[in-house]
DNA sequence: TTTAATTTTGACAGCGCAGTCAAGAACGCT
DNA sequence: AGCGTTCTTGACTGCGCTGTCAAAATTAAA
């Protein structure tokens, strides 16, 4: 009975995540939001009830999308040290839009940590997730010696990740691809070489 | 003859910075500005031009506090690589709130890289300058043979920079300080026993 | 004391914002 | 075809925002 939807709600999720990316929650108006997806206000807030709605749904959809990514890597490899490399030099083999872009979930985690409790809980799960996954590589890594037996799995996990963040920044405030490719290279050898991680 | 100013320049951007640190460029309103500043709207106008050249003073001096504060650490040091864990560590070592606060300079880098060149450029020397700082307790510490001789320093600065910045990022998500502790470890680790760095 | 310079004060203007409301349009079932 | 349900359209509201203006206050020199 009732009239179906006429726009579609990935797509417009999608639109609407390109720009909060761009300008973050605080500087992105609803306007530039419908304008965006292509929809009237009304649509907007019935589907999602206010801006903040969206915005969850979009970065929801964002870190789903990157998780993916890092699993995806992670089941069809050959060798999971080299899977990671690639992961860690994909920011350096990004295009300059796309280096400069940044990471939505880092924005997000900077822009609303200090005061959207939903979003909070959104990256750390997030986190987790993409822990776990190097963690899993790392271990797979390490039964097949590419790394050490000595090497905590569970650190390098958090290790990898905090360093994947790192160089996001990095990418954002611009620096050139060598200088990634090095930070990646460093963390790489700090695997492959890693003494009795310090855990006081 | 003119009348002298009733506050302090250096103590208004001091009470700014800490509002933007807070709630972001975007976030933050004129009136919470002067309200924590304690001073009129047309002294500020008079004073910074504007919200935007309030948000570089404040920006410029906090950047310029955290040079200070490496090149400080450098300087009066027993051991370099000692200073670089410290300094690593001192993410982990901070309150829980120091921690989720995060770092006003990765903030202004996330959410104004993509529209103020101004920022950018502060960024930029920012991080040039503490990469060179970097670079050089790794020479340092490479003379004093703390580090092996194959490290290149330069792209050790670049790493243990990018480092500190996934931690702080992590530290706004609410890694605890374990976790924290675990991926300076790493770093360290990195540093102790590079083999020669990816350059491609 | 007058004067010139500057800061402070308080009010104000114009605009853009997030969210609401009511009316009209489109669909599937009966 | 008629009906009930939902979506869409477009106007509207109240509020908060940044930046401006003019007048009052304060100082040091003349």
């Amino acid at each position: 009975m009732p009239r179906p939807r006429e726009f579609d709600r990935d797509e417009a999720i999608e639109r609407a995540m390109a720009v909060f990316w761009e300008h973050g929650f605080d500087g992105t108006s609803t306007e530039q939001l419908l304008q965006a997806m292509g929809i009237g206000r009304q649509s907007m807030y019935a589907a999602f009830g206010d801006k903040h709605g969206l915005y969850l749904a979009a970065l929801e959809r964002y870190q789903a999308r990157q998780g993916a990514d890092l699993l995806e890597r992670l089941r069809a490899v050959a060798s999971p040290l080299g899977a990671i490399e690639d992961i860690l030099l994909g920011v350096a083999g990004d295009t300059a839009e796309g280096r400069s872009r940044g990471c939505f979930g880092i924005q997000s985690i900077i822009e609303m940590a200090g005061r959207d409790p939903e979003v909070v809980t959104l990256a750390r799960s997030a986190t987790a997730l993409c822990e776990a996954a190097f963690e899993r590589m790392v271990a797979e890594a390490k039964r097949r010696g590419e790394v050490g037996a000595h090497v905590d799995e569970r650190s390098a996990g958090r290790f990898l990740l905090s360093t994947l963040q790192g160089l996001r920044v990095s990418a954002r405030t611009g620096a050139a691809p060598e200088a990634l490719r090095a930070v990646a290279g460093f963390a790489i050898a700090a695997l492959r070489a890693a003494p009795p991680s310090t855990s006081s």
